[in-house]
DNA sequence: GTGGCTGCAAAGCCTTTGCAGACAT
DNA sequence: ATGTCTGCAAAGGCTTTGCAGCCAC
């Protein structure tokens, strides 16, 4: 309904057989910005519908990455992270918090499209790329540099 | 010695104690450029030392992680991976055979630089960013682009 | 001498798997 | 009707942890 086709239409189009526990999965997971972890999913899941088991979940996540509904987010601890959004988009990962978020930029894609039409690298076709960001949150004075540490 | 420094002196510089089992691992780890896993090291590293216990390896690498010694590289499923080139460098990650690979370009580090100079992110403090990329390798046709599936 | 490091083994945790019954098409 | 999906629970696999003894400084 966010991008003018229903559930069940997303679904099917990626070759996916329409189940209840399928539908609210991929309607909840879409409605999570935050690259949640198979436990948000899970937990948001069974808000919604309790009687779904968690295998089912971890089940229809890789099920969902293999169709290229959702993407798998690398990160270097931590467990699995998943991320709705499809498009190409960059991340911050904040220091502390753990937390990734989006970032997207015009410039930069532009910038990196170009940069990969002319770059050809021997031997290897570029199916995708991004930027990983590593990003702290600033000290909150904005009024000057603050050498801490 | 590759680098001009004995690993002892590495290890001192980043304020570690100096131990037969420490420096065992980053030797051994500093000649990995396969970007290995957990698993890799301490095969290796038991190759020279048998006696050095697994976990002592996963506590040490972590320590190496802390220290800036070495890098914890993001993956997407499998298990961690560790990489002793510290340096600005990117990935590609390779289709199929889960490889990963080094991809250093003067080029592309020159046009991040300029641009995260000039772009700043309200709030946030970038400290690092690499490019992800996912490629696979191409079907072995050097004398024209190949176009399959 | 002492705080930190190692080895060992067990525990922990996230994720995967197997299977019987249920369900979408 | 049937091939696939679900729920449940157990197994799996990588990593972490606890602790006693040892070692680097």
């Amino acid at each position: 309904m966010r991008n003018g086709k229903s559930i069940q239409e997303r679904l099917r189009e990626h070759g996916l057989k329409v189940t209840p526990q399928r539908k609210v999965i991929l309607e909840v997971i879409s409605g999570m910005r935050n690259h949640p972890t198979a436990e948000m999913v899970i937990s948001e899941v069974k808000r919604v519908e309790p009687d779904i088991s968690s295998g089912t979940v971890y089940k229809t996540l890789d099920l969902f990455v293999e169709k290229g509904l959702i993407l798998r987010i690398k990160t270097d601890r931590d467990v699995m992270r998943y991320d709705p959004f499809v498009e190409r988009h960059h991340h911050l990962y904040l220091e502390g918090s753990g937390e990734i978020v989006d970032f997207e930029d015009h410039e930069l894609n532009h910038l990196l499209e170009e940069y990969f039409r002319r770059k050809q690298i021997p031997g290897m076709v570029i199916e995708d790329y991004r930027v990983e960001i590593k990003a702290r949150i600033s000290d909150t004075k904005p009024s000057a540099n603050s050498y801490n540490q």
